[in-house]
RNA sequence: GUCCACGUAGCUCAGCUGGAUAGAGCAUGCGCCUUCUAAGCGCACGGUCGAGGGUUCGAGUCCCCCCGUGGACACCA
């Protein structure tokens, strides 16, 4: 809520106290942006809002509402009633443009709210497993979760981005079986890589760096040991892969927390009998079954197969019932669309631990397809033609990848055009807001005079609209935070850039003859360009000051 | 078969806890550079919001039922 919004409201409540004796909560009271100029800067629908419990047409209300509004303290110049019984507020300039001395005090810090309460959030994405390449998939859960967490901190969440690594499931040994065909390949020997093994083009690079390293050694040995340094050195390698792909996506991670290490802290057995101790296990044909169904699961589901090995959810529940006692009030997981069946079960096992299953929530992040040259892309890891991340990024630059992926509603069917990313062009949107942005330096380099330090001269409808978008521009933030979803950010970032714009063919900011308005639109023009900026780094685009 | 998500302009998608004439980009057509970046602006074209019922002052938004698309339904991870 915003200084103007919340003047505005505060005076409204005030209103309908003293005409009608109601009382009304700031939150029954809704305050909107109109679609059209014409119904003002705010608007509202409380009159309407209250037709029902005052048996009165909605149109009488609002004008006794208006009758009894202080428009001094509300901060209007006009406000009237329209349509079925709306209220509409033209506001006074000079408390709108209040908000460019806040945005040139702030600069950077612009957006930034702080939040008093001390939940510690952890927000978990990516989390591919470290057998190949990243796929699409893999990149807009990236680039979704590493956008919500900036928008989230700026929000004033206390967020801590975590990546979960599964280096000890059954996956790996399956990837080092293959890595080792792939080397024993370099070395001229006969091998195939398992059926059920992993056949990306990123296990014969690094077979050749091994051999290249090691020559021959294990070129005739097939044991234990030789297994396990292919699973060893398969692991670190693909781990290094994985962390350089995703920096330079500019995808960063607090935490990387290791499946194995979950074992080897004692964790699983930990979590096996806190589950046990709660009543929520028990011994079915040779197996230990969890009792999911307790907690709205289709079935109960195995923790420990009779054969005594564990299953893969089992250590997921150590490692969520980790989260919890680091200390985290609310874990939030990114999963893929495969995981779909997922979310119940560990829910129901996050409450079988004894917690609220609101401490656990999961987004799930729907596939995309690539489209390239009018044809789908098809993006099997285990096929060998694999779309990567690197390749997308090859394709069509960092920026343009996040952009995109940013944009769309992560629970969403999405197509990402690749000739259209890739194209440098106005038909590509990602340019459009850098473009902007490049020519808000250049109208700033090109100033010669100081910034005005009042602005009761900006009076024009595009200035106001501009006024209007930065007034709303922490509240957007702390919306997307909560509802989770940062593609409303890129909705923010085009309307910005849309606004500027059509600011720029319709008022000269730098005119000699008249260097009074000129210093003002200077103010305004350099409180849009961090804006621009600050929200552009919420996305993690860059804002060029040249294109 | 069961469960979940989605279905909005020719294409890709927005639409804030139900509100005024459903929006944007791309594509198509027409205008605008001797002035701060034309990667831009303005105008036009384009819709039974998948179909049908219901709830109410009011439904793209909530409920029911169909149709379509994607995904999930292991003692695999």
């Amino acid at each position: 809520m915003n200084q103007i919004e919340h003047k505005l409201k505060q005076a409204l409540q005030e209103a309908v106290q003293h005409a009608f004796g109601v009382e009304l909560l700031p939150e029954e009271i809704v305050i909107e942006l109109p679609k059209q100029v014409n119904f003002g800067d705010y608007s509202s629908n409380v009159a309407m809002r209250l037709a029902k419990q005052l048996r009165q047409n909605p149109k009488m209300i609002a004008q006794e509402i208006l009758n009894h509004l202080d428009n001094e303290k509300a901060g209007v110049r006009l406000a009237e009633p329209a349509g079925v019984g709306f209220i509409n507020f033209f506001m006074l300039q000079d408390r709108l443009a209040d908000i460019l001395t806040l945005v040139l005090k702030q600069d950077k810090e612009f957006g930034q709210s702080i939040r008093h309460d001390a939940h510690k959030i952890n927000v978990e994405y990516v989390s591919a497993n470290p057998t190949g390449d990243l796929h699409p998939g893999h990149a807009r859960g990236a680039a979704i979760g590493d956008s919500l967490t900036r928008i989230m901190k700026k929000a004033g969440y206390d967020v801590t981005r975590e990546y979960y690594v599964n280096d000890a499931g059954n996956q790996i040994n399956n990837m080092a079986k293959s890595l080792q065909a792939r080397y024993l390949q370099a070395c001229g020997k006969e091998a195939e890589v398992p059926t059920d093994g992993y056949h990306g083009k990123d296990l014969i690079e690094i077979a050749a760096g091994i051999r290249a390293q090691i020559g021959d050694l294990y070129a005739e040995t097939n044991t234990e040991e030789t297994l396990a340094y292919f699973r060893t050195i398969g692991l670190v390698e693909e781990t290094k892969k994985l962390r350089e792909d995703l920096a330079t996506f500019r995808v960063e991670f607090d935490v990387w927390t290791s499946e194995q290490s979950i074992y080897d802290r004692g964790l699983v057995e930990k979590a096996l009998k806190q589950l046990t101790d709660h009543g929520k296990t028990y011994e079915s044909e040779g197996a230990v079954w969890l009792r999911t169904t307790d907690f709205n699961d289709d079935k109960d589901r195995v923790l420990v197969k009779s054969t005594g090995l564990y299953t893969y959810l089992l250590p997921d529940i150590a490692y969520h019932l980790d989260k919890k006692d680091r200390g985290f009030d609310q874990m939030i997981d990114l999963l893929g669309a495969d995981h779909h069946g997922y979310i119940n079960r560990l829910k129901a096992a996050i409450q079988a631990l004894g917690y609220p299953s609101e401490d656990l929530e999961v987004d799930i992040i729907q596939m995309a397809r690539m489209i390239k040259d009018g044809e789908e892309f098809k993006m099997s890891k285990r096929t060998g033609k694999a779309v990567a991340l690197k390749d997308l990024i090859e394709e069509a630059g960092v920026d343009a990848v996040r952009y995109y992926f940013v944009s769309r509603a992560g629970d969403t069917h999405m197509d990402l055009d690749l000739d259209m990313a890739s194209r440098q062009s106005n038909e590509n949107p990602v340019y459009y807001a850098q473009y902007a942005h490049a020519r808000l330096c250049s109208i700033l380099r090109n100033a010669t005079m100081e910034i005005a330090t009042e602005f009761s001269d900006l009076s024009h409808p595009k200035e106001a609209e501009l006024l209007k978008q930065m007034i709303d521009f922490p509240q957007m933030i702390a919306d997307a935070a909560f509802t989770r979803q940062p593609h409303k950010v890129c909705n923010y970032i085009q309307r910005l850039a849309s606004s500027f714009h059509a600011f720029y063919g319709e008022c000269h900011v730098l005119d000699q003859e008249n260097p009074a308005l000129s210093a003002q639109r200077l103010g305004l023009v350099k409180a849009v360009q961090i804006t621009l900026r600050n929200a552009l780094t919420l996305i993690g685009v860059d804002a060029p000051e040249k294109m």
